[in-house]
RNA sequence: GCGGGCGUGGCGGAACUGGUAGACGCACCGGACUUAAAAUCCGUUGGAGGGCAACCUCCGUGCCGGUUCGAGUCCGGCCGCCCGCACCA
């Protein structure tokens, strides 16, 4: 027996030796090599540090980057930080303390902790987005995409000094050009309604806005503020498309398809009653036009404020104010539809019918054209609101006989938005509008082309997405490198005048919602013109968090270029990113960003690759206990106790509470850092307790206990290996040899797969079949290499003790033997069914023919005692295993 | 409401593109070692029934039905749970 596993000192062994030696540096692809890029979604780096739950997937791609590295790629496997965001900011505005300062600390622990669990990064490529050397080149992207316009032609972005500028508006001078390129960059200022957190001090995203709240609970109000925006709407059919090609879940393609949000539809004119101006719907059910009995504007529409009239204007400016005073909750499925008239009429261009306008705010402004057609017979919310204003109903729809509510419908009383066919129009329709008894589809499109060819309305396809609000009214962000002139002017920075760093301030809060807090350093914000003199004020907006990991994966590839983003022919080398994993609460926002940064790039000729994340892999939500009483409160676990089996009592208040699974938070004080978990049972046991328990796109519940089984097994591992090593056996027996072969079969193939709980399993076995025979050295080595992804600081120690020179990750990864392994089987059991029922087995060489094995199945049922005197031979069934071409399995098909 | 996913022992989970359901582990129970406990090792464990015994029979993957020689897996219809998105006209 050799000595006892001793993790705690072969682990601290080999976390410096790796440091020391280097190595998991990953050298520069050479031409011709195979290369692999494994990326985790890289972390913001919190005051809190890691909780078990993170390493879930940086494990998991730990694991497969050592594989892949063994199995003769050039693995790219980096971590970095994703370090501007708000907690830091927000901890400075409290504490006075610089972001930088309490973010530099936080990396500090991020890193101990990843090292602490043998993560083997290349820590030279390490890159962090709030450092100056990284956004040097965020900024520089921005200028790339603010430099460039979209070309709806050729359905990509172009340098805007491509863009055909026509001559009368060359004529009008620089503004009129300047305001002709804004319509049309990739990057322009716009106004627009934000969601202002006063508490937070800062814009929000609508995506960062839940229920009107931040994502801290704070209230959100919308104020019109000048905005930098991004045109990811150009994208939006690219955006689209391109998840065709992408192996991700198939519930984050669908959100993405859902958020971009197309659907196909008609822009229908409508005249105002006794004015010039027209009134554009949008509406995917052109066939109802006929039913329109009145028009509803979004409160925020341009024609609201132009036209309606003096009589009306204090109700509808009343309403307004309102509805801008009103969050996101406010205006949410459920509410009561609410509107106001506007005193104005729209003309049906189709039935001649004057109809009534409304100001409503169940109407968004920036969905379709802000306005909407009423045809409460077939809408559900045009119902709603034309009952609580008695607003006539009319059907244009029959629901069909067999339909319960049709009599309702056709009275008016009900609505209908299902399928049907088209009513009689009602009287003064234009004739050709669609014909009685059509189907609604057939007569949708009918409506649409009786529109166009009149000149009164015209097909389109509506997203959902908008535009990107990219500013933030923030201090620790990327500062915009743009420059506002006196004259009106605009410019953007050159690359040479990049990184513009961040100002010093003496207070991070922004005093109010157009003031933020690099308006405090005056020094920075005025700029002159050497050569002219004019003078001008930089952009005093900071990007949003997002900006930094819409590239991140380039960067990677060349952390430390200082004349480029990265260097095209090693961006060319890596290519995508091969594996991708992360959480999947960034389907939406993260995803589609940086899909839409690298398309943007690919256009501009910056970068070879098109999307970033050939395959995405969602980890699962480690939670951790945390306890609920009878009235559904959920408690603190340090005040609950257990009193007998599965009985737990709330100590403060002696209630009988209910053990359930809860997110980690500090506050219900059920955070298990990983730390504590390594210290009591080493990070390998840690490691192989994490990834045995269930597949990585799982959910599980953390009890620190459970690792004492994985420690369990490591010390057997290190028991039957340490000894073997320490006397290895000339020979051994032929199921030593055939069960490391399967070994290496079972284990690779499921590291390909990424089902590392089963190639853990898979490991088990392996021992269970093994342990206490004699080994040869050989088949030892063959082991260590195929553990060490998984406990890898056990399998180097092994590794040397067996007298290897390097490291065993620079080691070849075993191959299986298939032939040896067939070769090796003497005899197979072949399972007996009869209609599918297992009814016993014979055993016969792998070569055994069909009319052998039929022979012996029937012998065997024969002389269990069963019937097999009318059985036609022909209608057993043999099965052959597929890689093998062994048989199986026989069935027999019932008698009688 | 729309979309996506999932229902397998006491528990976590296995079962390749239809082919021996419950791998592997936890827990439990029994045994060995020990003065004792811990640790370790060996064995049992889906349910019901039968046999002195090696074993045998029946039932079993949320429910109902279908396809098939054969269904956890495929199809149709329910029930339940989880996760997104949601006044998108």
């Amino acid at each position: 027996m050799s000595e006892t596993y001793d993790f705690t000192a072969i682990e601290t062994k080999w976390r410096q030796l790796w440091a020391e030696r280097d190595t998991y540096r990953t050298p520069d692809p050479k031409p011709g090599e195979k290369t692999f890029y494994v990326l985790d979604m890289f972390p913001y780096p919190s005051g809190s540090g890691l909780h078990v739950g993170h390493p879930v997937g940086y494990l998991a791609t730990d694991i497969v980057a050592r594989y892949k590295r063994m199995a003769g790629f050039n693995v790219l496997h980096p971590m970095g930080w994703d370090s501007f965001g708000l907690p830091a900011e927000q901890h400075a505005i409290k504490t006075g303390e610089h972001p930088e300062v309490s973010t530099a600390k936080n990396i500090k622990t991020f890193r101990r902790q990843m090292e602490l669990l043998g993560l083997g990064y290349d820590w030279s490529r390490e890159i962090a987005t709030s450092r100056p050397d990284y956004y040097k080149w965020t900024q520089f992207i921005f200028v790339q995409m603010y430099e460039a316009w979209f070309d709806k032609d050729q359905n990509k972005a172009r340098p805007i000094s491509e863009l055909p500028i026509p001559e009368e508006v060359k004529a009008q001078g620089r503004l009129a050009v300047q305001e002709y390129q804004d319509a049309r960059r990739l990057v322009y200022f716009d106004d627009a309604l934000v969601n202002w957190c006063a508490e937070l001090g800062t814009i929000l995203s609508n995506e960062e806005v839940f229920d009107g709240k931040s994502e801290q609970g704070f209230d959100v109000v919308r104020v019109p503020i000048r905005q930098v925006k991004m045109r990811i709407t150009a994208y939006a059919e690219r955006l689209l498309a391109g998840l065709e090609a992408l192996d991700w879940p198939e519930g984050i393609k669908d959100s993405q398809r859902n958020w971009i949000g197309r659907s196909e539809g008609v822009e229908i004119r409508f005249a105002i009653d006794g004015s010039n101006e027209t009134v554009t719907t949008f509406t995917t059910r052109a066939d109802t036009l006929a039913g329109v009995t009145f028009l509803a504007l979004a409160p925020e529409h341009p024609l609201v404020e132009r036209l309606v009239p003096a009589s009306h204007r204090t109700d509808v400016d009343a309403y307004r104010e309102a509805a801008a005073r009103k969050s996101d909750l406010d205006r949410t499925v459920d509410a009561e539809k609410t509107g106001v008239s506007s005193g104005l009429y729209a003309i049906n261009p189709v039935t001649s019918a004057k109809v009534e306008i409304f100001v409503a705010d169940y109407v968004l402004p920036d969905y379709g054209t802000g306005a909407v057609m009423g045809v409460p017979a077939h809408d559900e919310r045009d119902f709603a609101f034309a009952k609580k204003y008695g607003l006539p109903i009319v059907p244009v729809i029959d629901p069909g006989a067999d339909v319960p509510v049709r009599d309702a419908v056709l009275k008016g009383e009900a609505c209908w938005t299902e399928d049907g066919i088209m009513l009689d129009p009602p009287a003064g329709t234009k004739a050709g509008l669609y014909t009685a008894g059509q189907r609604w589809r057939d007569a949708r499109e009918a409506v649409a082309s009786f529109l166009e060819a009149r000149n009164l309305g015209q097909r389109v396809i509506s997203y959902n997405l908008r535009d990107w609000i990219f500013s933030r009214q923030r201090y620790w962000g990327e500062p915009i490198p743009i420059i506002h002139w006196e004259d009106g002017t605009r410019t953007s920075l050159d690359v040479s005048e990049l990184p513009l760093t961040l100002p010093h301030v003496d207070d991070y809060k922004p005093t109010s919602y157009d003031a933020p807090a690099l308006a405090r350093a005056a020094g920075w914000v005025e700029v002159t013109d050497p050569e002219t003199g004019m003078k001008g004020r930089r952009e005093l907006n900071t990007m949003p968090q997002w900006a930094g990991s819409c590239w991140y994966p380039l960067r990677f590839m060349d952390p430390k270029n200082e004349s480029a983003l990265v260097d095209p022919s090693k961006e060319k080398a890596w290519g995508a990113v091969d594996l991708y994993v992360g959480g999947a609460e960034h389907a939406t926002l993260h995803l589609l960003y940086a899909r839409f940064w690298y398309l943007a790039l690919h256009d501009l000729g910056v970068i070879s690759t098109a999307e970033p994340f050939s395959k995405l892999v969602n980890q699962g939500m480690l939670t951790s206990f945390a306890y609920q009483n009878a009235r559904g409160v959920i408690l603190p676990v340090d005040e609950v106790e257990e009193r007998g089996e599965g009985q737990f009592v709330h100590v403060p208040t002696g209630d009988p509470v209910e053990r359930i699974g809860a997110k980690m938070s500090k506050s219900l004080r059920n955070v298990v850092t990983p730390d504590d978990v390594v210290a009591q049972y080493g990070s390998d046991a840690f490691r192989v307790c994490l990834m045995f328990m269930g597949p990585v796109e799982g959910g599980r519940v953390w009890e620190t206990e459970k690792a004492a089984a994985s420690l369990k097994f490591l010390r057997r591992v290190w028991n039957y290996a340490a000894t073997g090593i320490a006397s290895p056996a000339d020979a051994e027996s032929s199921a030593v040899t055939i069960a490391t072969g399967k070994l290496v079969e079972a284990v690779t193939e499921d590291l390909e797969n990424l089902r590392l709980n089963t190639a853990i399993a898979e490991l088990m076995k392996f021992l269970n079949a093994v342990e206490g025979q004699p080994v040869t050295k050989e088949s030892l080595l063959t082991f260590l290499r195929v553990l060490a992804p998984f406990a890898p600081h056990m399998a180097e120690e092994l590794w040397e003790r067996a007298g290897q020179t390097g490291s065993v990750f620079h080691a070849d990864w075993p191959k299986a033997d298939a032939d040896m392994l067939r070769a090796a089987v003497e005899t197979i059991e072949i399972v007996v069914q009869e209609g599918g029922k297992k009814r016993g087995s014979v055993h016969l060489a792998p070569q055994a023919s069909d009319a052998d094995v039929r022979a012996a199945s029937m012998a065997m049922l024969e002389e269990t005692g069963r019937d097999v005197s009318g059985l036609d031979v022909n209608r057993i069934i043999v099965v052959r295993d597929k890689k093998t071409g062994w048989v199986r399995l026989v069935n027999v098909p019932k008698a009688g």
